[in-house]
DNA sequence: CTGAAAGCGCTTACAG
DNA sequence: CTGAAAGCGCTTACAG
């Protein structure tokens, strides 16, 4: 393993200081000549040099680097977050760090410190919800931008999207489809604000007065396992066993929880129950039955957070605007409703 | 945002030198009293102090940091590989840089510059295949493993997957299963080797004894629109249209798009032909007929690369003993053979 | 147009 | 048990 060039073995070369090298690296060529410009690039070619990252951000305190926390990466949703981001800040010359909370709090925490520790420029974070003001805390000292959910009274550059809306259109589809009972499925809402949300835009659309005929229920799921998911549907969809029912679904593991236990139950959609799930998975239009489904702006989301955060870095004045930023769902109708 | 204290500013309040700070940092407790060791913890914790981990990366040269590369990491195999990768790294102190190349050998060339210049202290590749000399050469100056993919005559760390061993299982399955003809459906190969495997394995089983009455057919796909492929298998399936007929598809992606095409013909497996996918996608088992599939262990896949590479990296001598882990594939049979 | 010099925050022989 | 000092590879006023 020969050891790599450093800018002493180009000044050297070239015969001239470390400062004029330097110069040339951050494309200050109005103060050096042309020769000597052409000298260094020539050099610089020759012995493969590069410039060591960790050096140039212990110096000017900039690493180029921005963590990305996810509460849960493995969720779909986050994927295509994740390539919004990736395509945003790759193309500014950030490099992202990519972490896993895990759902856990703890580890939440213990990410953000040794992101820290790493000199990373700026967070995009999509927290657990258990950390506010941890959070509120990383915000005063880092550029941070917020993720999907919002931390309550907090000036956090937040991107969002309209739950309110999403289980409007949910509700108001399967209500022309004539369904007399609609179920929402959703995880224990704990501090996340979209699922607060939606639970809230769904108790509050099925008390209207445009729904008064229609029996609506919120149903929180706590455990997934098979069998625990199939006694609670049995038990849901027994209640009115003569009227057109309808499921939501509040994300896509949830949906593929959901699908698979239908499916042990021998229930298809549309027939036995219509179904709409959260999230445009790859395989939404190709289940059993193609899913119907409340799509998120997954990637717009991502690269509208990545933007923020840059602008925030680079930008010439700290921008304190503090802005939330909503994006519109769209439903799209297939065979399961 | 007050600028965050230092290892001087702990020295200062100690009223010791950095040098003892530092040793301290690195747990050297044996080289100072106990009285100093719990003056300079009480300070860490009343300061808050954090190391800064790329001031450390300067002076050790070593950064504590992966580059995962992958050729596609939106291919349903990459994200399990990165959760395997991603455990066994972060169990071991080291984070990681996850990296795409998008399948493009060029993106995949800067990729590796750039986080050579980021001072990473290892890489876990898994090729576009373009790079082969590139890559062989990075191998000598950096602990390297690969993943999946395998480069034809390198010293270079490598975990993979029993190709040969995962074709005969699709293919005496489904030989079993009674059919008369098998397409296998893989894209182009190019320099990737599992597919060059695969291809050829499958051609060396048709070409066998055992399968004299089986008719074979691989189909390289270059196309995935859905017109295209749709075009396609119609013409495969006409060629027999009286005979029991399977398709094996290379990897998951391909699979999605060819149970849309089969979905648009209105030909459902296993009646009008069995299917038989490689990877165990999250969907798989809940596709409008459960798959049946090859199953690649993806998280024993990145758990063992991390674990070879951090070997190479924290291990007492250079361990070179180039190894080329084969992991065995396994079929879990389903609804559509 | 160019260089000398200080310094970013650590680590590590060396000396005591 | 502890410190002074050099140095990792850069950048950046300052001076010319």
């Amino acid at each position: 393993m020969k050891s790599k060039p450093s800018i002493k073995d180009i000044a050297n070369m070239v015969g001239v200081s470390t400062a004029t090298i330097s110069r040339y690296l951050n494309g200050k060529y109005q103060s050096m000549s042309e020769e000597t410009r052409q000298r260094i690039a020539a050099a610089i070619e020759r012995m493969g040099y590069q410039p060591s990252n960790i050096a140039r951000s212990l110096r000017s305190t900039k690493s180029k680097t921005i963590a990305v926390l996810m509460a849960d990466i493995f969720n779909p949703y986050s994927m295509d977050v994740l390539r919004g981001i990736e395509q945003q800040c790759s193309e500014h010359g950030y490099t992202i760090f990519i972490c896993d909370a895990k759902d856990s709090a703890q580890r939440e925490r213990n990410l953000i410190e040794e992101m820290t520790a790493k000199g990373v420029d700026g967070f995009i974070i999509n927290t657990t919800g258990e950390n506010n003001n941890f959070i509120k805390g990383l915000s005063l000292d880092y550029p941070v931008v917020l993720i999907g959910r919002k931390i309550n009274g907090a000036a956090i550059n937040t991107v969002a999207v309209d739950n309110q809306q999403g289980i409007d259109l949910a509700m108001k589809h399967l209500q022309q489809k004539g369904c007399r009972a609609i179920t929402f499925l959703t995880p224990a809402p704990g501090n996340i604000s979209p699922r607060i949300e939606r639970i809230a835009t769904f108790n509050q659309i099925a008390a209207s007065e445009a729904f008064r005929e229609i029996t609506c229920h919120c149903l929180e799921m706590a455990a997934l396992e098979s069998n625990a998911l199939q006694d609670r549907l049995r038990r849901q969809l027994d209640t009115r066993p003569q009227e057109r029912q309808a499921l939501i679904t509040a994300n896509g593991k949830l949906t593929l929880h959901v699908i698979a236990a239908l499916n042990a139950l021998h229930l298809t959609p549309p027939h036995d129950v219509l179904l709409v799930g959260f999230d445009d998975t790859d395989w939404a239009p190709l289940i059993r039955q193609p899913l119907t489904v409340i799509a998120q702006p997954t990637y717009e989301i991502g690269l509208t957070a990545a933007r923020k955060l840059i602008l925030m870095l680079d930008g010439q004045k700290t921008r304190k605007e503090t802005a939330t930023t909503l994006l519109p769902l769209s439903l799209i109708a297939r065979e399961t409703t």
